[in-house]
This record gives structure tokens, sequence and C-alpha cells, in this order.
DNA sequence: CCTTTTAGGTTCAGTGAACGAACCCACAGT
DNA sequence: ACTGTGGGTTCGTTCACTGAACCTAAAAGG
């Protein structure tokens, strides 16, 4: 966190984890990454969070071994940002953030979140309602709900609407 | 959060659910308050963040319904913040972010949360690991875990050396 | 060959928030 | 009359976030 003033002397794992991901935009360039956006310009313009916060977060996160920088393309060098075992661990605490923001200010879900499994909505803890058992992240089915309202401007919106898994990387379709 | 730029336009459960609990110390707030602290004065000298800014998220998670303040006497006039229902619904959250922490950064647990009922510990969503049943909150029992390193000239650290439960108020010892 | 576009940044001035110390006030105790 | 305590507010300094501009390397277009 670092403001003069960290969250020394807390003796507790919530502020050791909020040391890592409790800046503003930190946590939302990981659900971003859970989404399946991988790349700077896509972040970019889905989070509109500044270039260099932006900069700094995946830097920090990469840092921290929440995300991992790899090279997809040699010439010229471009760079994709992916989670690591460390970050899609944060899938359950991303999960009941989400669930207590829709219950208690958006009650029209923006998005739906299913086991792809069996087709069954998640529960409170990000675990199956039917199946009972904690769905790992890639099992997880994303698709938009009523309550979204989708930017036509951002083609990583637009892409959002497809249903798809949490992970898969986004498709981007280029029509401007 | 208000810093020019909100979250605005981020169609998501969780960037609402920021925009409440996503600055600095909030979130430590609610863990004090699920631990049992009700009082500015304890809340002060156990987080050890600014008198300005504790007041200034006091207010904030009352007005957001986050936290009750009721006067618990009246003559000098003293309030105390105890958590409302939508406090409540934050455990899960905090549970996972602390299990997230605990796992990738302190791996010797500071605290530990036990199923009051059974008495075996919590599960990575706040559920207990032989009922499986997701463990309501003043039915938490907490308790010095071995990597804890209490402060001792924080009265408030001392108190919670005491297994106790969750939002029990902390019993203050009077020993300077 | 020259220009434009694209991905992925860095730099910089302005502003708003966090920090820490000091101050304030009402009441209680002695 | 003095001191202590709970619960704040004020204020100057420091630091982080913001938005806009700028930079680079390579590819694409003409």
């Amino acid at each position: 966190m670092a403001l003069g003033k960290d969250y020394a002397k807390q003796e507790c794992s919530i502020a050791r984890a909020l040391e890592v991901v409790g800046e503003r935009w930190t946590l939302l360039v990981v659900r971003d990454a859970l989404y399946g956006v991988r790349r700077y310009n896509d972040f970019l313009v889905h989070l509109g969070a500044p270039r260099a916060v932006l900069a700094a977060r995946l830097q920090a996160l990469t840092a921290e071994g929440v995300l991992e920088k790899r090279r997809y393309q040699q010439s010229p060098p471009r760079d994709e940002y992916v989670l690591t075992e460390r970050g899609l661990a944060l899938w359950p605490t991303l999960c009941a953030l989400g669930v207590w923001g829709r219950e208690h200010y958006d009650t029209t879900p923006m998005r739906i979140f299913r086991h792809a499994g069996c087709g069954s909505g998640l529960g409170r803890y990000g675990e199956c309602r039917t199946c009972g058992i904690a769905v790992p992240v890639a099992d997880v089915e994303m698709l938009p709900g009523p309550g979204l309202d989708p930017d036509p401007a951002d083609p990583v919106s637009r892409a959002l609407l497809r249903p798809k898994r949490l992970l898969e990387p986004v498709i981007i379709d280029q029509a401007s």
C-alpha cells in the first residue's frame, strides 16, 4: 500500500492481503483478468483507469506473483498478463464481494455465474447450488444478466456479452 | 471512493461494493467491528489510523448502512458503532480474503476461527469443515494462533488474546 | 520512402486524499 | 480549580491518483 503508513502491526492476514490487493483499481484488474482480459489496452479501455496507474498495478501484481507477464509474440514484442495460481485463488473473495454488492446495492444482477457442468447458479461462496461443491474457476460460466448496461463504445464490454467461461480469453471484434 | 473518478461505468457489482468498502482502512474497520470492537477509541488504538480518517470512515459506513451508531450512555453522551445486517454480510468476503492472505503470505495463522458448535475449523468460504454448513457469524469462535505477535501496549490487542465469539464486545482491561 | 496506426508504455503538472500532530469540548472525578 | 477521558475537528505536509501529452518500435498503407 505504501502511503507512508502501511498496515503495519496489524497482526492479521486480512491486512496482509490488503497490502497486496487493497489499493484502488487493483481488485478490478484481477476481476478483469478472471473475465479473460489479458492485454494492457483491453484493461485500459475496460477499466477506464489512468494509464500510469494501470501500469503500476500490473507491475505490482506481477511482482507479487498474482499475475504473470508473458510474451505472446516476438515482433513487435507484445506481452500479456495472465493470472497465476495465487491470482486464481482470489476468485472466492471477488465472488463474495460481488454477491454482497448485488444483494445490497444492485438488486438486478449484471452478470450471472453458473456451474458449467450442471448449469445451476453459484451460491454465496462460489459453490454450486446443486452439486454443493466449490466450483473450480475454469468451470464457471459467465453470462450477461438483466441489469447489465454495456458500453457499446468499449470492445471488451461488447465481447463480454457473449456467454463464456472465466479465464477464457476475450475475443475482441475489430469493428471499431 | 470519490477521487475525482469513481468507479463509474463499471457495470459490475464488485465495483459497486468497492465504492463502499474499497477505500483504505474501511475493510479493517469492518474487520475490527466483527472482532467486537465498538468504540471510537478502541478502533483508533487498534488500527493506528489517523483520527480524521477513522472519523470519516465511521461516518461513511454509518451512512451506507454498514454500521449503526447507537448511544450507550447519556451523560456524558457516548456512542458505539455496531454492525448492521448489511455489515455482517461482509464476513464471507473478509473470511475469504483472510484465507487468501494466510495461504499465500503468512503461512502460520495469526488467528484461528472455529465453528463454536462443533469445534472444527472453517473452510475457505467460512463454512464448517465437518458440518459443511455456512456458519453464522455469531457462532464463529476466534482464538489466537501461533503466528500472532500481540502488541502489549494495545489493550484491544490484549483483549483479543482471550478466545471469544465474533461480535461479542471486547473487554478492555483497565491496567494502563 | 514517407506517413499513419497500434501496443505498450513513461513523464509531468495539478489536485485530492492520507498522515500526524495539535487543538477543542463536554463531562466526571477529586 | 484541576486533571483525565471519550470523541472528535483543524491544519500543514506529504503522497498517490488523475488526465493529458509524449515516446518508442514495429507494422501497415500508399
